[in-house]
DNA sequence: ATGAAAGCGCTAACAT
DNA sequence: ATGTTAGCGCTTTCAT
């Protein structure tokens, strides 16, 4: 800034201002300062930036994997709203292990986000003191925490697939399985696991059709492989949910591959409305868990918190069943 | 640290040692402050650091679709080499558009990352001199520009796909078509495309069965639109490349919707390898473009070039052809 | 192994 | 609308 300064014959702090949208500058010299700037190769320091005014324009994003069309959505959306604010997202992947997110929430926390939004209700302890002391907004997304740290934006995974079991059995659906989940790693698939055991004793239901399916995340190839366990050794089963919609396409491929007919012989359930789901045939039964609104809603909360209006409380959505041929 | 100082009986400097590792530090004085600094609920301050030191452990990533399996894993493969260095990844979304390539890429440099890896070797001019003048190593992936800016870490989509068209002349297809790659925003896209046509013509067959499947990224959806048109307009076609395999799948459901038999009535080949070309019924013939590797390659390119020992030169992978089911 | 002084490149606060 | 002064929280450099 100091070369510009020169160059244009003002001091520093008009130049500092040439840059700064909203500041009383005219208007003549603050074009004569990006030129020079321009010619001069100049590229504005955020560090030093942020450092004096003791605040960056970073917002920190802890997603599980970077490799998921659910995340992603939920990061598509919060980007979009916090980028037209000119915010930078810093995103870190945890890769849907507690001890990792600590050492990533410390390491974000050094830069000094203005808020930080995590994918679940589940921390440990160091972690949780972290986002405590930050000082700053923190959002728990994905999920509806018994215990919030600050705010969330979420939905709960068990009533999700309770709200398939209820359809699954409304239908007539009676011997129902549940593959993935069992990985104590991925707190939402555990959730909906639990979730499905719940809702199948409540309708006096046999709850042990459990596959496992291997740690998170759960491939399009392990659900194929859970599919190929449940027929082996679960034959008589009538319908399946699977933890995400990639392992019930798995599923589904493995039941072309066998000549085993779904939904006549195995009806399929989903999660996540990923858009495979759509598009396959059949098209897969599923729950919209709105995950690209979970980001938009973050990114808005965020906002309001950081102008010191608190309107939005806590956001609890509402996943949406929707029932596609690959069950009746 | 002035705090930590205070409470500990040493001077900031000390503070500052005991958390860098590698310096000179007594042990006990170290244990001591590092104590101190969890019992005040300290967070070091990388902002403050990068400045003094004129380093910051940034490494700036732009892609352009962060919902993108390929895209993720070349992040995930440069994620996995840099953060086992202490860096972190900056990351940013230019949706298929240079201006916005621009715009990012101006903000990126802002935060004076360390080196800057950016998708694809077409940039708008000033995008191009903001890269040029930055001062750090730049790689373009996932192309080999004819004018590279720094070094490349990529492939030639062009001849990747004559490789699949070779293959899908060699074993008897003469009437092949390909759908996507028009839309002038997705220059690799665009590339492959271009690739097939040249390729179409040495063999001497009629290379103009393009369908425009819209703009990047090209859904499943749009590929089963596609597939639909290319049926009623051109329904001798005997082949047909798709731009990516999540196209390609698309086409494929919209075969089985209609009764056309993959491959038997028609060949369907795919790109990029997605998991769901592996799963699919029938599977998808495609091209590993080795996204990981990408990314994996470029870290190691980033990290040799920051360390001074220039031993890896420009890398130019070699895609490779995977002939499964969906093509004979 | 530790400390003292100086300053990274910006901008808050105040002045004109 | 523009300028002056001071200082953000670290680390470089030099000293002991």
């Amino acid at each position: 800034m100091a070369d510009i300064a020169r160059k244009t014959g003002v001091s520093p702090m008009t130049v500092s201002r040439a840059f700064k949208s909203g500041s009383l500058i005219n208007k003549e010299t603050r074009d004569a300062i990006l030129k020079a700037a321009e010619e001069l190769g100049y590229v504005f320091d955020s560090t030093a930036s942020n450092l004096r005014s003791k605040k960056t324009d970073f917002i920190a994003v802890t997603i599980p994997s970077i490799n998921n069309a659910n995340f992603a959505d939920t990061v598509g959306g919060l980007s979009s709203v916090l980028s037209a604010r000119g915010f930078q997202i810093l995103l870190g992947y945890t890769n849907y292990d507690v001890e990792e997110e600590e050492r990533l929430i410390e390491h974000l926390l050094r830069r000094k986000p203005q808020a930080i939004a995590v994918t679940g209700g589940k921390h440990t302890r160091r972690a949780r003191k972290l986002l405590e002391n930050a000082k700053i907004p923190v959002i728990e997304t994905w999920d509806v925490p018994a215990e919030p740290i600050g705010h969330f934006v979420g939905f709960s995974n068990a009533k999700a697939v309770r709200g398939m079991v209820d359809h699954f059995v409304a239908v007539g659906y009676r011997r129902i399985a549940f593959i993935g989940g069992d990985a104590s790693r991925d707190t939402r698939g555990t959730d909906r696991r639990h979730g499905f055991i719940a809702a199948l004793k409540d309708h006096g239901l046999d709850a042990s059709r459990l596959i496992d399916a291997g740690a998170p995340p759960i491939s399009m190839r392990e659900g194929a492989n859970a599919m190929g366990r449940l027929l082996t050794e679960l034959p008589d089963t009538e319908a399946v949910i699977c933890v995400s919609d990639l392992s019930a396409f798995g599923a589904l491929t493995e039941c072309q591959r066998r000549g085993v007919r779904v939904p006549d012989q195995m009806a399929i359930g989903g999660f996540g409305d990923y858009e495979i789901g759509g598009i396959s045939v059949p098209a897969l039964t599923t729950v919209n868990a709105h995950a690209r609104q979970i980001g938009e809603r973050t990114g808005a909360l965020i906002l309001d918190l950081l102008n010191g209006e608190q309107t939005i409380a806590d956001v609890t959505l509402q996943p949406q069943l929707i029932v596609r041929e690959s069950s009746r």
